[in-house]
DNA sequence: TATTCATTTCCATGATAATGGAAGCATGGA
DNA sequence: TCCATGCTTCCATTATCATGGAAATGAATA
């Protein structure tokens, strides 16, 4: 539950929405933090500040390679995420079933 | 965009997703106000305060019913949420896809 | 119309978050 | 060892949000 707020938090700001979303359309390999601050035009400082709240919220996660560090999304919590959301929804009622994303690792 | 930032933090609320979790279990036929305070010890102004954050992100639908208000989930919204949290994920490489919940009217 | 009951708005208080320049800390090459 | 580069932490400022008692609104019944 705390999780889940905290993902959500995570998510709840424009910036931080956009850098998610970046690294989730960039998949696995991720993008180190200079090329993110380029690409989307944000100031080193605060972009530092949003991938550590990311990080922090378990939605991101940082790998160091030489001198560089590159942030990719956690596919776990964000499927952990949507599941919490739907999670006995309509009280059993038959409907539409949440298929997780990009799950190949947990399924 | 703003849609999606919106959503997330009406979400990002102990309380409110407590609320909106409630309403997605209890289904299309929803829920009126004063139950709710009772069934989750909030207080009236408190709860009438995160009904309208989340009715104001369109996450939850107000329907009045002779004295009392009946709330509900929008799920409409909330596929609409999960389907943007995932567009586009990991570049096209073949992965899980993201079903929507309880969308017989949507589909 | 007066009354009751469900819900909302008002408002003051306290708490938490976003921003970005400047300084600091590592890593790797010369 | 010195320097350049990639990234992070520090910090002060500004802005936004959560809470809940009390008063107000609005709908049904007598």
């Amino acid at each position: 539950m705390n999780i889940a707020v905290k993902a959500l938090a995570a998510l709840a700001q424009e910036t931080r929405l956009t850098i998610f979303r970046t690294l989730v359309q960039a998949g696995e390999s991720g993008v180190p933090a200079g090329q993110l601050a380029k690409e989307l035009g944000i100031p080193n400082a605060t972009l530092s500040f949003h991938l550590k709240e990311l990080t922090h919220a378990e939605l991101v996660i940082a790998r160091q390679e030489s001198r560089f560090i590159y942030y990719s999304a956690n596919f776990a919590t964000m499927n952990a995420l949507m599941s919490y959301l739907t999670e006995n929804c309509c009280t059993g009622t038959p409907c539409g079933i949440v298929k997780v994303c990009c799950d190949e690792k947990n399924s």
